[in-house]
RNA sequence: GGGCCGUUAGCUCAGUCGGUAGAGCAGCAGACUUUUAAUCUGUUGGUCGCAGGUUCGAUUCCUGCACGGCUCACCA
């Protein structure tokens, strides 16, 4: 509020509050102090003695020392309950005049909701049978100057939630679940790749040369070495040349960066896992994939039906395999094997049903996924594994042998949204250069996500990778189809937004 | 970037067919030793997102801007 020139004649809220911690300090009451040692988490208390009844409760002789944050308060004029939050869970405090006595308790009249606490006591059951400390003493530990939004309705503004997250995480406890769900998918999956024997690395987030992705980059620049380097797009270049370098199964489970547009499926940087195994083929990926999503949505929750938006999502295996071409065929309006034969056909299917611009260089393949991408994607609401892209949209991945316009890759569609991309590797030098020559001519006719061409890359491959199948999964999209979670920024603890107006609310 | 919608007290929201605003919760003062959105009494609090315009007068109407949401386009 105001900088003190005109001394205010109400007090804000936070001046309250601030001039609570001075009158502390004349008694000699620290507003932040660190010598408080809580002997168990919240979890510890309601996990082990949620069972026992009052009389067994009487019966221990226990005296616990708990730290939170106060996020209720009902008051009386000697005696008060509180409940009590921490990162594990909600316990509630009953504070007695008579038990920590009258300075204490003195101390303890002029606390706010939101103050962070110690208590020390033992446990009782309350006359509505509710697992309760009973406090010996109560410390502050730290003092909130700012009020927390209101008790009922709670901080909804999703601008607030996502500027001031360390709110909405206090306040919101479907939001705390959320990210206690994405740390553990993400610590079941780590679990997941290495009992297979796959080894976790971590690669190069800033690039010389960018690459593995069909995507913007941001740019930066290294100062002592005045150089010109690109926040990466996809690891995958770099995991492939630990592949050549005999490292035949690692993983890597980390952030990408586009710099692209923001939606409810888009964050400017982004958590992706890209695993590759060698000796194997897409073919193999897909079973992964399938056991994978499987096992988080089973451990997670005990079923294998979850709600997604509008959808009930049926996990069960088998998931649906078909190709491309098999794809547009069922689900592209007035599509016919016919059209998909000519590629002057597709043209105008194309110009006839949407109203996409190809860039760069025309062909049967863009115009194939520009079709497929238009009229199938979002009609794909149950797990759906896509097979055989078309080479001119998948620089890095192996021709398929018996047709070599198309690649073994695969791309996995839950809810009509891309989850993960996989093929077997494009491992022959030769033919790589040559993709990335394309992907030049491609760049010089106007696409801006085509890709560099890496000569180092190429290099790694003329010593040699082995037969590899290679998949990324992104993790924050996972996430969504695991927590129901509409928005990406449901699942980001910080989503990038524009930088708010300054306000006279700092400080 | 385009379209639509939103922005009023710390929070959640009303409201003003143009005459400078209300509620609940929170806060403050008081009562209260088993509450569960505790209760009861009293009470403070607002540059109505920002800047212009129209008007005797704008929080309200108009224009522009800022930020956000949804959506389209690009992408994962």
């Amino acid at each position: 509020m105001g900088d003190g020139e005109f001394m205010a004649e109400q007090d804000s809220l936070r001046d309250v509050r601030l001039k609570k911690i001075e009158e502390l300090k004349e008694q000699g009451v620290p507003a932040f102090r660190n010598d408080f040692r809580p002997t168990h988490q919240l979890k510890d208390i309601l996990e082990t003695y949620e069972a026992w009844d009052g009389e067994k409760l009487e019966g221990l002789d226990a005296t616990f020392s708990l730290a939170g944050r106060m996020v209720a308060l009902r008051s009386f004029g000697k005696a008060a309950f509180v409940k009590l939050m921490d990162m594990t869970g909600r316990l509630q405090v009953y504070v007695r005049k008579d038990k920590v006595g009258e300075a204490a308790f003195a101390v303890f009249k002029k606390l706010d909701v939101g103050d962070i606490i110690g208590v020390t006591g033992s446990l009782f059951r309350t006359r509505t049978n509710e697992l309760t400390l009973l406090a010996d003493s109560v410390v502050l530990l730290t003092k909130s100057v700012r009020p927390l939004p209101e008790k009922w309705h709670g901080l909804t503004d999703v601008e607030t939630r996502y500027r001031q997250r360390y709110v909405d995480l206090i306040v919101n406890q479907d939001v705390r679940e959320i990210f206690f769900k994405r740390s553990r998918i993400i610590g079941l999956i780590r679990q997941f790749f290495t009992e297979r024997g796959f080894l976790e690395v971590e690669t190069p987030m800033m690039q010389p040369v960018y690459g593995g992705a069909a995507a913007r980059p941001f740019v930066t620049h290294h100062n002592a070495l005045d150089m010109k380097l690109y926040l990466r797009i996809a690891p995958e270049l770099y995991l492939k040349r630990l592949v050549v370098g005999g490292f035949d199964r690692v993983f890597e489970l980390n952030r990408n960066f586009r710099n692209e547009g923001i939606s409810t499926q888009h964050n400017p940087e982004f958590t992706m896992l890209e695993f590759y195994l060698a000796y194997a083929t897409y073919h193999d990926l897909l079973d992964l994939t399938e056991t994978l999503v499987n096992h988080l949505v089973t451990t997670l929750y005990g079923k294998t039906t979850l709600p997604f938006g509008e959808h009930a999502i049926d996990y069960r295996s088998p998931w649906k395999r078909m190709t491309v071409k098999e794809a547009v065929l069922v689900h592209a309006p007035g599509i016919t094997e016919e059209i998909l034969g000519d590629i002057e056909k597709m043209e105008n299917y194309v110009h006839e049903k949407t109203d996409v611009e190809i860039s760069g260089t025309v062909s049967a393949g863009k115009l194939l996924m520009t079709i497929f991408e238009e009229t199938v994607e979002d009609k794909l609401i149950q797990p759906t594994f896509i097979t055989q892209y078309p080479v001119e949209v998948s620089p890095l991945s192996r021709r398929n042998e018996a047709d070599p316009a198309f690649t073994d890759r695969f791309e996995l569609f839950i809810a009509g949204r891309e989850i993960a991309n996989g093929f077997s590797e494009l491992n022959d030098p030769i033919d790589q250069k040559q993709r990335f020559l394309d992907q030049l001519k491609e760049r010089e006719t106007g696409d801006e996500e085509a890709h560099q061409m890496d000569e180092d890359y190429i290099r790694a491959l003329e010593y040699g990778m082995p037969p590899t199948a290679g998949e990324g999964i992104g993790i924050d999209r996972l996430t969504m189809l695991l927590t129901n979670a509409l928005s990406i920024r449901e699942v980001i603890f910080f989503p990038l937004l524009r930088p708010a107006k300054d306000t006279d609310d700092e400080i």
